[in-house]
DNA sequence: AATATTAATTGATCATCGATCAATTAAGCC
DNA sequence: GGCTTAATTGATCGATGATCAATTAATATT
């Protein structure tokens, strides 16, 4: 046949994603296969195609939905006034979503074939993450201190987006530890953040002071010293 | 014909470790299949499966012996009095070698298929990860607090890993600012370690402060607290 | 109402994948 | 030299993503 009536053309493209999404939910990327999807919407595997580009395109339209429910998530959480709470609330949040929807969290971040790359309107879902995280920083860096800001930010998210991911490669580390964790990051990274000039000054003495005569001021960057 | 005298099962061990792992350094691990390593190696496709159970089998080796360069690499670096500038090294390390090679570094943590799991004497190769930043943290976590230092341990290294991982993940972040996160994640998370007692102080009067009257004392966990 | 036009849908088909296994062949032993 | 053992082969299977000529239904035109 030709043209069922069956479906418009933005239904079919609904209907695509919403089987997909089940399939993988159920048993992960892996299981997600064209036949299966056309199968489950009662299309045959060609139709597919004409909706989506190959199977990568499925994937990123997947996660972008998932992206979206996890910002959705995200500035549900209220912003309060003070800082550090916020972002331990917004931590708590990101965690629970990888924790309740381990599939779908797990093929946001599933590496493509060398060469490969995402749309950009992807990487802007991704930009918008980091934004409330930023947003909650105010409080401790003001306004003056962009740069510095929207850098804190993105460290932060990192650092807990890096906690989830070992956590989720079950075994590195235990889904009990990760509270505790991004807990830890987030009270001290803040608390350092609090007594930012402080710090700076004694690390200043402390590399000085440790073999040859190195002034480490601001923009030094003691990771790139032992370039290979 | 069978057993050729070419080599001997060690040798045919290391022969296909050994070609796949030109093949994903150079393509990525999208282009590791056995035909590709058997044409490679000079054997037909079935031999392999003498000396791996499967596919999966032997990217486990081969990110074993990635994981004993990765950590060969960490403990070359000089340990060092101070525990903060060590770290900084320990993560340069690590930023290094995953920029250097990344596709053996993607693959580490490439999602296995749901269910399946790793064989433990992989998970405790990468636990040995953790030794050289514990060790580091031993200036700043005196050695009554073994616990909490295993904890930040891990927290520093997820941290790191986490910043890699989306610098890895193109556009998300760019190579260009790991380093600056990288120091900005150890520099303010090491100095928060440094008041703990003040900053824990603190934490409780502000949230204490905000709405309803809340004891947040140790133990206390906001990020289990709206839980669903 | 009949026909022509247009486009959605199909499913056979292709190359490739991981994996299996009967058949083959070489090495070691008596 | 014949026998045993085990390594090696490659055809084969089921399943994958993707393509495309053929089909068919909805719409426009006469």
């Amino acid at each position: 046949m030709a043209r069922r009536s069956d479906h418009t053309r933005d239904e079919l493209h609904a209907l695509i994603l919403g089987a997909a999404g089940v399939i993988v939910e159920r048993e992960g990327a892996a299981a997600l296969t064209i036949r299966r999807i056309a199968d489950a919407i009662g299309y045959s595997s060609g139709t597919l195609y004409n909706l989506f580009k190959d199977i990568d395109d499925i994937v990123v339209h997947l996660n972008a939905a998932t992206l979206d429910e996890l910002h959705g998530a995200l500035t549900a959480v209220p912003p309060g006034r003070e800082g550090e709470a916020t972002i331990l609330s917004l931590a708590g949040c990101y965690l629970r979503f990888a924790r309740n929807r381990p599939h779908a969290w797990r093929m946001l971040f599933q590496n493509l074939p060398s060469g490969r790359s995402r749309p950009v309107w992807y990487y802007r879902r991704m930009d918008r993450l980091f934004v409330p995280v930023e947003d909650a920083l105010r409080p401790m860096l003001a306004d003056g201190r962009a740069a510095e800001r929207r850098r804190s930010a993105r460290v932060l998210w990192a650092g807990i987006h890096g906690i989830c991911s070992l956590a989720s490669d079950e075994a590195v580390l235990g889904w009990g530890d990760v509270d505790a964790m991004a807990e830890s990051l987030i009270r001290n990274y803040v608390a350092g953040l609090r007594d930012k000039r402080r710090v700076s000054r004694r690390n200043q003495r402390l590399i000085a002071g440790k073999g040859k005569k190195v002034r480490a001021g601001r923009g030094n960057a003691p990771l790139e010293s032992q370039g290979k």
